[in-house]
DNA sequence: ACCTGAACACCGTTCAAGT
DNA sequence: ACCTGAACACCGTTCAAGT
């Protein structure tokens, strides 16, 4: 930690998470791809090799950057409101999404690689918070799982979904847009070809992820109203602050 | 088929749709790693370079396996039943992200990379049936559009959750699964501990998705009641077949 | 004009050789 | 015992040299 009272300079003692930080860095800044053992090693001024004492692979530094990304969203579960923090969280794990984007790829990508129960332990732990959060609501614990499922399928679809809208060059949107509509045959895409001016108008995210969060809480509380009940204040499932 | 009265033997005049299946046998078998110009050339009988005539890239190959997948994807707007319609396809898109496991990777993570209008023709077919489809039922173009990037992401979040439930081996799972669950605190994670044997037990993905899709027309048909309604039949959203 | 394949500038990872 | 870096077996893609 010290750092050496004389060690050369730029050349800080390497530790997983330095290794780690400076990958998702890398990520941020140039894309996956530019995430390569060699070039972390260059950007750490290191030999490549000594790489592999933090991470077993490529595949472990890219989990290690989901993981890094991921371990940054927190549900508590200690409110009194569990829907409002399931949409806190919600929000929260958008916003991890537009400030990664480059990571997004592989946060819902990743999990297909591993077993649940071997996945990085940072991204276990919002899995274990929102267990608790929802069993504390009332849910039966194996509900809850299934309420988890939902929920993070939900999340992983919105961000996918807002991702795509994001365009590089917002200037060069508008002709790039419709260049491509021209594109096609129009006889084959009227409908598309007619949305021309929706899709320029681009796509109010957080406005599309509440909508989507009303529907699944209400949908749930309409499961809830002809099932046995899972305990908690009954509360409309409406959103508090809409715009 | 004919393959050439006597054409050098396993030497078929290329095609870019020949190229595509041979990509798309390539990952569905060995993973998408395995989709290398170098072993595309190889499993062809080419040279590598060959493949440049079909694919200006290695991004537009996996452009094109995705594509060749998700054109498989139907949606007839041709219908009276437009909810039945919607459900069909989502049942048609997880049998092929079931058939494909390998490829839904590229589809989720593929339009990330490309503006809409100029993303493979073949994936932005179904967008246009389905916005055909809502559009005969009523609504307004871009309600439409918000519909289905609902739709669409739903179905995306649904096949990531779906297909981290597989196991390679369902044989060692018991074993693999309750490794795993000891490696973690028991004093951080007692409720994902508490539901290994919910994790062993599986998941029904067919159910599932039944159960997104009922939230999504419900929800869907409770903004109609209290807005001016899409016009075509009221009917109950609640799935006609259920298990 | 077209095609081929040598060559370039990279990769991840192993492992023998050094200390 | 630890670390280093040479070497291996690959990559995608360019482009000059052939036809």
């Amino acid at each position: 930690m010290t750092d050496g009272p004389e060690g050369a300079p730029r050349r800080p003692r390497l530790s997983r998470e330095l290794v780690l930080h400076a990958a998702l860095r890398l990520v941020d800044e140039q894309g996956l791809e530019a995430l390569t053992m060699r070039r972390l090693g260059q950007e750490l001024g290191r030999d490549p090799m000594a790489l592999y004492r933090y991470a077993t692979n490529r595949a472990a530094l890219l989990d290690g950057v989901a993981e890094l990304v991921l371990a940054q969203l927190v549900i508590s579960a200690d409110t009194p409101d569990w829907q409002e923090q399931l949409r806190r969280a919600a929000h929260q794990f958008r916003q991890l999404a537009l400030a990664h984007p480059n990571v997004v790829p592989l946060i819902v990508t990743r999990p297909l690689a591993t077993p649940l129960a071997l996945r990085p332990i940072g991204t276990l732990r919002p899995l274990e918070q929102m267990l608790e959060l929802l069993i504390a609501a009332g849910y039966p614990p194996v509900r809850a799982l299934h309420l988890y499922r939902s929920y993070w399928g939900l999340l992983h679809g919105h961000v996918l979904n807002e991702l795509q809208e994001v365009v590089v060059d917002p200037e060069a949107t508008d002709a790039l847009l419709r260049l491509g509509l021209d594109r096609l045959p129009p006889e084959e895409f009227p409908r598309l070809r007619g949305l021309a001016k929706a899709l320029l108008a681009g796509y109010d995210g957080a406005a599309a992820l509440d909508e989507s969060l009303d529907l699944l809480l209400n949908g749930l509380q309409a499961v809830e109203q002809q099932a046995p009940a899972p305990g908690s204040r009954r509360r409309r499932a409406a959103p508090p602050a809409r715009r």
